[in-house]
DNA sequence: GTTCAATATATTGCTCATCAACATATAGTC
DNA sequence: GACTATATGTTGATGAGCAATATATTGAAC
């Protein structure tokens, strides 16, 4: 399981930062936009072109799916008619993004370690 | 100065592996490869024509510079006439890394918050 | 002393992720 | 009715990474 996920390692930025808007909650491409332009201030700005196909992919690989109950629920309460496509995390997406943060995780270890950034940066943990 | 730094991100995985390799020393081209596979258990391990042509984008971008001084004393400690380029960080390749650290740190901390991965995976800061 | 593995750099063709621009349609507001 | 925000999609260009191939030197084994 967790042999398989580092497997599939490193992911894109913007891979990741697609997995990590889906960890909590189930979005569409659209709202993932929108929440990784609010989350890092505007300095990433994904464009809709490479968001798409990115969760096309991710979709293909089995790290994403299309939630259709959300998708259901949101029609009935808002009879939203937009057609919207809603996302999940799998199981192997939520390993594999959970494998991913630990190999970041290491690499910014060493950094810390080779003094690239100020170790008081870290009290944010 | 930390302003431009952060104009240059995100770097792709390999491009930051790289600058973290020179990060306490001067290296060439094959020892930044066996680094990389060293520290990350042969997870990692970019073909030579990657990294080379790495090597000169980084340079181009001024995050990285030839250093010869090292070259010259390496040269005249072995007599090591294969024909090694060694690199070492620019102050722009420097802020760069310590920015795309910070950048990488923002992203951990975020997926801790989102039960990602245990917090007590981070013991090891 | 020559064969062999490790060291060291480089080029080329292919695939795929990203960007920028364009296209289309609906929902909400003024 | 006009305009903005929401929402998804296609297309062409760029550029990073991989795999394969090529070449040359160094060091050790035999």
């Amino acid at each position: 399981m967790q042999k398989d996920a580092e497997a599939q390692l490193p992911l894109t930025t913007l891979w990741y930062n697609i997995l990590l808007a889906l960890a909590d909650e189930a979005r569409h491409g659209y709202g993932i936009i929108k929440e990784i332009e609010l989350r890092t201030d505007g300095r990433m700005s994904p464009g809709t072109g490479t968001v798409y196909l990115a969760l096309q992919r991710l979709e293909e690989d089995g790290l994403i799916a299309e939630s259709k109950e959300t998708a259901e629920a949101t029609e009935r309460v808002h009879r939203d008619k937009r057609r919207r496509r809603w996302y999940e995390l799998t199981p192997q997406g939520r390993a594999v993004l959970a494998a991913e943060t630990r190999r970041l995780l290491a690499e910014v270890s060493l950094a810390v370690e080779k003094g690239v950034i100020d170790s008081s940066s870290l009290k944010t943990l």
